[in-house]
RNA sequence: GCGAGGGUAGCCAAGCCAGGCCAACGGCGCCAGACUUAAGAUCUGGUCUAUAAGUAGUUCAUGGGUUCGAAUCCCACCCCUCGCACCA
């Protein structure tokens, strides 16, 4: 019975009988579980990497509906923010690599494309193709869920949901410096970067020396250099502003100026003067009150922090060079470094020595960017400073700078300045990017200690997956900040107490799986009626569902179906979102929602590589979902994703790998087909069963775990091997009619993994009576089914014929027989008493104390020596086995027509004691000497 | 730099928490044989080294240490991945 599996004939009709049956309903006679994942952004089309993270959930659901529970495996689409407004744009610009990316690697098709200059249309577009390309991979979603986060009603459910979080004071108003691009008058994320997205803010501390009525800033990351000040440098071609920042009079570059103003600080130009007018001019240390004069040095770059800065040659490499080179031509050769931080490993002056050693010839020098960086880390980690550092003597270099910081901004009117750590940071306007601050925004407030401290309690409550990723969840909880949650550009909901802004994407997707609850009901409600008492009570249970603007039955139906799915069970989603999305849902859902609804669990996924790169529609570098089930099916594309690894784990995709999982599948739909003749009974199928049970057991307890991976290798791998080892040992007899039911588990052990081929298997073989596979029960491991003696025979039988086989292999004679000389009873004693032995290494002695042992002398001790070694070689679950008695004449007898096959020759068996044969003495339980000849 | 995770034979990848079941599960690739007109598929065996007897030797990023015994525990060091915030 051969008949060939093409996936693209059984899909369609599979794929339309399961998808009305994956709508799910509050079924109050059965356990829910409630899964869900990130949903996603659809701004373009989906890649083998985004498979993954949709696959496994629901392996995991159809695992749980085929053990009995109700399940809620719901998507919707996450449309908020900015990046579709950018791709619209640049498309109605016409802009080249965009049109390549959508209409050649998405396969847009042109008049669609022309259409994408609306970003509405963008999303709509790929959420539908999203959908399509998930219903082909057989994801057993409730598709009546749908929806996209900017519908008014999940508007509504944002607005409620702010309302209570604003309400607790926990959203609040303040300023934050952020990449700002001045063209396109918005900040930018990495994601609108064209250039630099490695770059970071950096945050400077402006030290103000007096110079006359003027002060001068000088932008410094080490502050608590102070101490060792020996002059300030100035760029004599630089022509600098003197200019009112604040009330007061500054001397400053014009760039540090506009920067200034970006930072939210008052700038008025009084004049201009030049660099060198500054030169040889004295300045005087605030904190010192030393008299320290201005020098000239070519490496001061205007463009950086103010324009001017302080010197400190002892510990920075090139203050360290611009003096020395000053002192070469006899210059200010009065002035020498003031050491100040002692390291480990450098001398009193830091910076001559990494200097000297590495022999930089002048300021110029291309390491010298590198060497400070070396330094300053050595110095930042290790230096102490020194005696002439006042109060702060002694301080590590860490401490003190935080608390020179604070000193300087609180009591001596320095400024904090950010800049980029790189000036090649460009908004993908082409435009540079610079820091700037911004003072009406909203954040909220995850730094607040009281909400730290319940997210941190309910932690422990939270089941994660894989354990590892607890710490980072710990971390995160600790460091998050206040985070900006509002914007000026994008799609999404309006702040409703402040309407001139948006809730940022990664605020308004906290607790819409709460929503997904509702969300095929609400949708048909009018918006305007969805009040904040409307959600207080389906969500909260608060207030009277008489005196809602929506009618009373309708509000007690949301209200019963939240409760009967919330708390959701488990979110999946990929690991880069711990330390955002996935803690951020901590926050809100403990702010929100009372002590029994909290989230339960979380399966974090490793990330996607493809031939050994990271994934990336930008570089091209990605193979399309849609693509990959059209070549190699659903199944195929399911089976590899789960296969590959364990979902915690990074997996490759290499389409050489997933051919040969296809022919996998290919294997198990003919060795389910092939069985379809079996009858009769035969002497191996009490083990074939046995086993069986063994591997639903593991591969039960495997998905239970979320091991994807493992669990296929028992359901698949193992039964395959099983079977092989069943069919050789039946040496092309009939298979016995227990293979019938085996397939049946097997079908059903397979099918949240390859369900299009399970179903098939389920209506080929007809066992589809009472419905389709993905809900009929999952196979439950019999207890009594399990049969130790067998298994241990049939091992015994195995490890022989292997080690006959081997044995031929090595000697190169033309051996016609084969003799089987099986231990006497004695040695079998002598294997119970080492099997029994705590301590090995005195067994012999033990093995000895027994009279009828020693009376065989050194026999009795060679014997005791290999059994401990036999015995370190076989699973301890096998040992006892073995100590319990194996009848192994009656084991080759009963297969000796095996045996002979297999190896080719005759076969003897008897018992070692009678032999004459010198190698009959070796013979150990489980292991019968073996003679070839 | 900081935080989290990881480095196992040609590749992927188990084992490590709870040291002896480990030459190290499984898969892929490769080699040989069977079947076949042939190819493919399938099946069988092999795949660190040596071996005319089922064995022995050397391996689990690197260097030390603990132990009768270490891939597994401890210390040091190198490398890789993810995150480090206005953003999906």
């Amino acid at each position: 019975m051969t008949e060939n599996l093409v996936m693209s004939e059984i899909e369609p009709a599979i794929r339309e009988n399961w998808i009305p049956q994956f709508e799910s309903n509050p079924n109050p006679e059965k356990d829910k579980l409630y899964v869900n994942v990130a949903f996603p952004y659809p701004s373009g089309a989906m890649h083998v990497g985004h498979g993954r993270t949709y696959i496994i959930p629901d392996v995991v659901a159809r695992f749980w509906r085929m053990r009995g529970k109700q399940v809620l495996f719901p998507m919707a689409f996450h449309v908020t923010g900015a990046p579709v407004l950018g791709i619209a744009k640049r498309i109605a610009n016409k802009d080249e690599k965009t049109l390549k990316l959508y209409g050649g690697l998405y396969r847009v098709p042109a008049e669609t494309l022309e259409k994408f200059t609306d970003p509405i249309t963008i999303v709509n577009y790929f959420a539908d193709e999203y959908q399509r390309v998930m219903q082909q991979l057989g994801l057993s979603i409730d598709w009546r869920r749908r929806f996209t986060t900017i519908i008014p009603q999940y508007s509504k459910f944002i607005e409620w949901q702010y309302t209570h979080i604003h309400g607790q004071g926990k959203v609040q108003r303040g300023e934050y410096p952020v990449r700002y691009c001045p063209h396109c008058d918005q900040p930018v994320g990495d994601h609108d970067l064209l250039e630099g997205d490695s770059a970071e803010v950096m945050h400077f501390v402006f030290v103000m020396y007096q110079f006359g009525e003027y002060k001068i800033p000088c932008a410094t990351l080490r502050p608590e250099t102070i101490f060792g000040v020996t002059n300030l440098w100035a760029n004599p071609e630089t022509n600098y502003l003197k200019a009112e920042v604040d009330g007061e009079k500054w001397i400053i570059s014009e760039e540090a100026a506009e920067k200034l103003r970006m930072q939210k600080h008052e700038v008025t130009e009084l004049g201009r003067i030049m660099g060198t007018e500054l030169i040889d001019q004295k300045a005087i240390n605030p904190y010192t009150g030393a008299e320290v004069p201005i020098l000239p040095a070519s490496f001061v770059d205007s463009d950086m922090g103010s324009g001017l800065v302080m010197s400190v040659p002892a510990h920075a490499p090139f203050d360290y060079i611009a003096l020395r080179d000053l002192q070469q031509q006899g210059k200010y050769t009065d002035i020498t470094p003031i050491s100040l931080v002692t390291v480990p490993n450098y001398g009193k002056i830091p910076a001559q020595d990494i200097v000297e050693k590495n022999k930089i010839p002048n300021q110029d020098d291309p390491r010298m960017d590198e060497l400070t960086q070396e330094l300053y880390t050595a110095e930042f980690s290790k230096g102490k400073l020194n005696e002439n550092c006042g109060e702060h003597a002694g301080k590590s270099v860490r401490q003190a700078r935080e608390d020179v910081t604070r000193e300087f901004v609180e009591q001596r009117g320095s400024i904090m300045f950010h800049e980029m750590s790189q000036k090649r940071v460009i908004c993908r306007c082409g435009n540079r990017v610079y820091v700037r601050i911004l003072d009406d925004q909203w954040f909220i407030n995850y730094g607040d200690a009281e909400w730290k401290k319940a997210v941190h309690e309910e932690l422990p409550n939270l089941e994660l997956v894989p354990a590892e990723v607890r710490a980072e969840f710990e971390r995160t909880t600790d460091w998050l900040r206040e985070w900006p949650c509002s914007r000026r550009v994008g799609l999404g909901t309006h702040v409703p107490w402040d309407p001139k802004w948006l809730f940022e994407p990664l605020s308004d997707s906290t607790i819409y799986m709460a929503y997904y609850t509702i969300s095929h009901k609400i949708e048909k409600i009018d918006a305007e009626k969805l009040t904040p008492a409307v959600f207080d009570y389906v969500f909260l249970g608060k207030g009277d569902a008489a005196n809602l603007p929506i009618d009373e039955a309708t509000a007690k139906d949301l209200r019963a179906e939240f409760l009967y799915w919330y708390p959701y069970d488990y979110r999946f989603s990929a690991k880069d979102l711990i330390s955002n999305h996935l803690t951020f849902q901590l926050f809100h859902h403990k702010a929100i929602f009372p002590a029994e609804l909290q989230p339960k669990g979380m399966v974090v996924f490793g990330m996607g590589l493809l031939n050994g790169m990271k994934m990336s529609s930008s570089k091209g570098n990605v193979f399309l979902l849609e693509d990959a089930a059209n070549e190699f099916g659903a199944d195929t594309v399911r089976m590899f994703l789960v296969g590959s690894a364990e979902p915690w784990q990074d997996f490759d995709w290499r389409n050489e790998l997933v051919l040969s999982v296809k022919k996998q599948i290919e294997r198990m739909w003919q060795l389910v087909l092939d069985a379809e003749s079996a009858e009769g009974e035969t002497p191996i199928d009490a083990w074939l069963v046995s086993r069986m049970q063994q591997r639903i057991a593991a591969a039960t307890k495997c998905l239970t775990a979320f091991q994807t991976r493992q669990a296929l290798q028992e359901a698949y791998n193992g039964v395959v091997s099983d079977l092989a080892w069943y069919r050789k040992r039946l040496a092309g007899a009939q298979q016995g009619a227990v293979v019938k039911d085996v397939m049946s588990q097997w079908i059903r052990l397979m099918a949240p993994v390859i369900p299009y081929t399970a179903e098939e298997l389920w209506k080929k073989t007809g066992r589809d009576a009472n419905g389709l596979v993905s809900f009929a029960d999952w196979p439950v491991a019999d207890e009594a089914k399990i049969n130790k003696a067998v298994e241990v025979s049939e091992e015994l039988l195995q490890r022989t014929v292997e080690d006959i086989q081997s044995i031929l292999k090595l000697v190169q004679i033309e051996a016609k027989k084969v003799t089987l000389c099986i231990a006497p009873e004695w040695k079998k004693e002598v294997f119970k008493i080492v099997s029994g032995a705590e301590d090995k290494r005195n067994v012999v002695k033990t093995v000895m104390a027994n009279e009828a042992l020693r009376a065989k002398g050194k026999e009795a001790t060679d014997a005791a020596q290999q059994t401990v070694k036999l015995v370190h070689s076989l699973a301890p679950e096998l040992v006892s086995a073995i100590a319990e008695g194996v009848d192994e004449v009656s084991v080759f007898t009963a297969a000796k027509e095996f045996v002979e096959k297999e190896t080719g020759l005759t076969v003897e068996i008897v018992e070692a004691e009678t032999s004459g044969h010198a190698k009959a003495k070796s013979a150990l339980p489980f292991k019968p000497a073996i003679v070839v000849e």
